[in-house]
DNA sequence: CAAGATATGGAGATGATCTCCACTTGTCAA
DNA sequence: TTGACAAGTGGAGATCATCTCCATATCTTG
């Protein structure tokens, strides 16, 4: 699946720089309206440069989404190894929205990508999606959580939390959102 | 707000000629593939009548998504006047979910169109959210729903429903998040 | 330290967007 | 009707972002 090729120093010097800057520019969340080839400039690399190593923005963006998505799947399993399963399932959102309303910058560049062109990031997501899906799976099996309801549906909601983070509202929604979707997740009756 | 100057009737034929086409374009998803260009020949305009008309896609997406909202607003108010608020909040929702599927690709356009510029739509979305509000607002009223949450989650749910459109398993998960929703506004305990 | 392999930068090709204006079409008063 | 002015049209070409290509520079290895 990969067959990473040992990349030469000063080209590993140039590829670190990009990811650097790039992140930098998600989080102002200024990558949209930014010319390409200023990105470039930005980063002090040519554009060819910028070009080889990441063919499209999509690309870059995927890469910077990496490591975002490591740090909360990390977060995920610790969670999980520390504490009852709802619990962990409900901390995790909440400490979602956190996160997300800390990088609002990059929440925006996510959500345009997903609309755009939602395969860019779907290998990366995949793992989110896992995470989630562990936490869930394991609160239904402690029988703290209904089991007719599709991990994904969780998925779609933080989807929404992300896609509107422009709300005038927006943190009290978020919050909003995630209380009806434990509250809405635990068995009814 | 609405200084309408009253336009000539070729302008209004054009005018017309462009929005039909946007909207079959719209539902067939191609609207962002096409070259805006193309697309005035394709309705039969020349690009500066296109221009003229609709400054950008943004705006035409907004009068597009006028329609729509009409129609979904419509629909709010019959229900609103023939059931109790609590199912009649329910039916709007499920049949929500209808109308996307049934125009998935109207559904891509415009999580597009939120993604990158929401300002563009935020207008129109405005009526929408009035909608739901005051569908969220009797139910609350009927005691058939907590009131301690805002009705900009349900938005904000819809929004990711809508955003997370080419998901496999989209209908199931769509339906579980309605549940989730429905169920978790119910008051708890 | 040579020679081959690898990577770089930026000038210019490409292609989409948008502007501009000479011309066409509609409107309205006489 | 018709003349005259206003309103609208289309599309050629200016403008601007994206991406390619390759002469040059930099690493690496024997």
């Amino acid at each position: 699946m990969s067959a990473d090729k040992p990349l030469r120093a000063d080209a590993r010097r140039k590829r670190e720089a990009l990811l650097a800057k790039a992140r930098e520019v998600f989080d102002a969340g200024d990558f949209f309206d930014l010319r390409f080839d200023d990105f470039a400039r930005l980063a002090g690399v040519g554009t060819g440069t910028l070009y080889r190593h990441f063919p499209t923005r999509e690309a870059l963006a995927e890469a910077v989404y990496r490591g975002e998505v490591a740090t909360l799947c990390d977060r995920a399993r610790r969670l999980q190894a520390t504490m009852p399963a709802a619990e962990a399932l409900a901390t995790f959102l909440r400490g979602m929205v956190d996160h997300i309303a800390a990088h609002k910058g990059l929440a925006r560049t996510l959500a345009t990508l997903m609309a755009d062109r939602s395969g860019a990031l779907a290998e990366g997501s995949r793992a989110l999606e896992q995470a989630v899906t562990d936490l869930v799976a394991a609160a239904v099996r402690d029988g703290a959580v209904r089991d007719d309801v599709d991990a994904g549906a969780v998925m779609m909601a933080l989807h929404g939390i992300g896609a509107a983070h422009d709300r005038p509202g927006w943190r009290t929604e978020a919050d909003d959102v995630i209380t009806l979707v434990l509250d809405g997740l635990r068995r009814p009756r």
